[in-house]
DNA sequence: ACAATATGATACAATTATAGTATCATATTG
DNA sequence: CAATATGATACTATAATTGTATCATATTGT
């Protein structure tokens, strides 16, 4: 059970390391030499940033990517939206109607009141957050604050 | 993206079902009946139940299953356990090594942090919490104690 | 112009997980 | 010994995940 699959975690890499040389471009290759991710996977998760407009692209000799939105802006959520859909911790559902069983489905309100906090936390891990330590610890003050 | 895969769904169910006539036992068939399962898929969910002991079988007419186990006993995260295997939130790994990138990787930490919130609540709710009301608002200020 | 370089679009393939089915063996009860 | 119910086990279908590969297109330097 994986709440993060591989391109997402990819797709955060990738990211974290463009993030980290600001203004400037970067290419497919030398991603791939930093990151050590398999070229054509790379290259199709680079495709699907840049078409959800988080990524600039340039092509042609010293092209590559570059950030389109500011890494404090750019959630985990949201890359795990793009690759992975949206965040359902449980259907539970039966036969495309809501489940009949159980006494008001408790379940499903319990797993929903978990969904809802897993779904805050990752709000709250940004980009910015996780390549840089102090912005972490402000980050983690705000998720402590939104907790109240 | 799921935390509950059907199985463990159908498992949840069927356990709170048989909890709820208590003592007694009770058969597949009355069980397909009450929650609408297919019975070859649910006879394969009470066997692996049975096999891990949170179920009593026993054959021939007036057979059934009956809980080997208090229901307040029996924790969700256990029964996903028993079906969906360890809980992992992100494998984060290269290539079966851990993840060597972005200093320190706090994308790891930062999930393993939410990773241990799940659990926790997953913990907290048991097919006791799940069948009864009452028990249900006691755990949730158990959860809410938890927090602190 | 044109060759080199780099991304865009797209189609395909392998592996694994999920979801479900089916059959024969075995134990229990009347 | 027949009816009934679970035990063990093998099989299948579908979808998601994790990639790979190829041709088209745009840009840049000579």
């Amino acid at each position: 059970m994986k709440l993060i699959t591989r391109n997402t975690d990819y797709a955060v890499r990738a990211l974290c390391c463009i993030a980290e040389k600001k203004e400037k471009i970067i290419s497919t290759d030398r991603l791939v030499k930093s990151l050590d991710i398999p070229r054509s996977f790379l290259r199709k998760i680079l495709q699907i940033l840049t078409k959800e407009e988080l990524l600039h692209s340039s092509k042609g000799k010293d092209g590559g990517f570059s950030l389109a939105v500011s890494p404090e802006k750019i959630t985990l959520i949201e890359v795990m939206k793009i690759f992975q859909g949206s965040i359902r911790l449980s259907e539970h559902k039966f036969k495309k109607s809501d489940c009949p069983h159980i006494k008001n489905c408790l379940l499903k309100k319990k797993i929903d009141e978990i969904e809802k906090e897993v779904i805050k936390k990752l709000k709250a891990i940004t980009i910015l957050s996780i390549i840089k330590k102090k912005e972490v610890k402000v980050n983690d003050q705000e998720v402590r604050d939104l907790q109240m």
